[in-house]
DNA sequence: GGCGAACAGTTGCCATGGTAAGTATGGTTT
DNA sequence: AAACCATACTTACCATGGCAACTGTTCGCC
């Protein structure tokens, strides 16, 4: 340990935790704002990118994906519905479950919305080199991965 | 370039804007769910923190420093004065502006708060070395200073 | 001194995230 | 088959974040 006593950091800019937070939100609102146009937002146009990956998942298979909550999937998935993006069609094996699939609608968004997240992407990294890059992808994915096991083990 | 005509990326997960996005949405998740007991989310003991370092601030000031918008803060004030964890009180020389100042019950939570949140920072980046810590915090920060110059300019 | 722009705060509406609870269905166990 | 538990989805309520619009105040300029 570097100082004696105590090496609890009492300021806020110095946690880690809180600069990547920060940095996720901003970029998060950024891609908002450059799909203002496209009437989905980040979150949506990532179940989008999803089913564009693999059509037809549930809304559990997309929670399980995206990393996030049943309920949050639901909602959104009702707003891409209203918004003509995506269908809810029945599961054939499974009378619980939804088969969330692409319109045509949603998959012209998909295909635009990435252009702009790629562009946005492009530019905000731009003065990273390729190493800086990969250094934050794996450490950003080592603390995804840490969702496993880390948080609530003491 | 490695693949001929487009090198836009197509996959959700490899794009850093991304996996940034959700390493920042579970870090919050996991400080809030430890500060389950001390009935503050992350957010609101950020503004705690943020008192703590200079008491007195305005919601203006706080905006700026939390990199957020000021309505965010006076809702987020609103929750923290209804707790009892700061005051609002009147500026002397403003008489649109309020000082924030912390209550002593703000100021034992700042505190735990603040050990909780430095117990999950020290187990979530415990396998990086300091060299690590550095550059990620350097590129995190890059992103975050973006904000000034870079996402409205084409 | 007054006029208008800028600024601090507030409130509205909405999107996105969580937990808790409820419903309906599916699977398992006896 | 009945009882039980697990699962998929939904709904409720709340926290956090954005933008737009509004009020009241301050400040610069004429």
């Amino acid at each position: 340990m570097a100082d004696s006593p105590s090496s609890a950091p009492p300021r806020l800019d110095d946690l880690l935790s809180y600069r990547l937070a920060v940095a996720g939100r901003l970029l998060r609102g950024w891609v908002d704002a450059g799909l203002a146009a496209e009437d989905v937002g980040a979150q949506g146009l990532g179940l989008l990118l999803r089913l564009v990956e693999r059509d037809g998942l549930t809304q559990i298979e997309l929670a399980r994906r995206q990393r996030v909550e049943a309920p949050t999937v639901c909602r959104m998935v009702d707003r891409l519905v209203r918004d003509g993006l995506v269908e809810r069609l029945p599961h054939p094996d499974d009378r619980r479950a939804s088969r969330v699939v692409l319109t045509d609608e949603g998959r012209r968004v998909a295909e635009r919305g990435m252009a702009v997240v790629a562009d946005l992407e492009a530019r905000a990294f731009a003065d990273l080199d390729a190493g800086q890059r990969d250094a934050l992808m794996a450490a950003a994915q080592r603390v995804i991965d840490w969702a496993q096991t880390g948080p609530s083990s003491a």
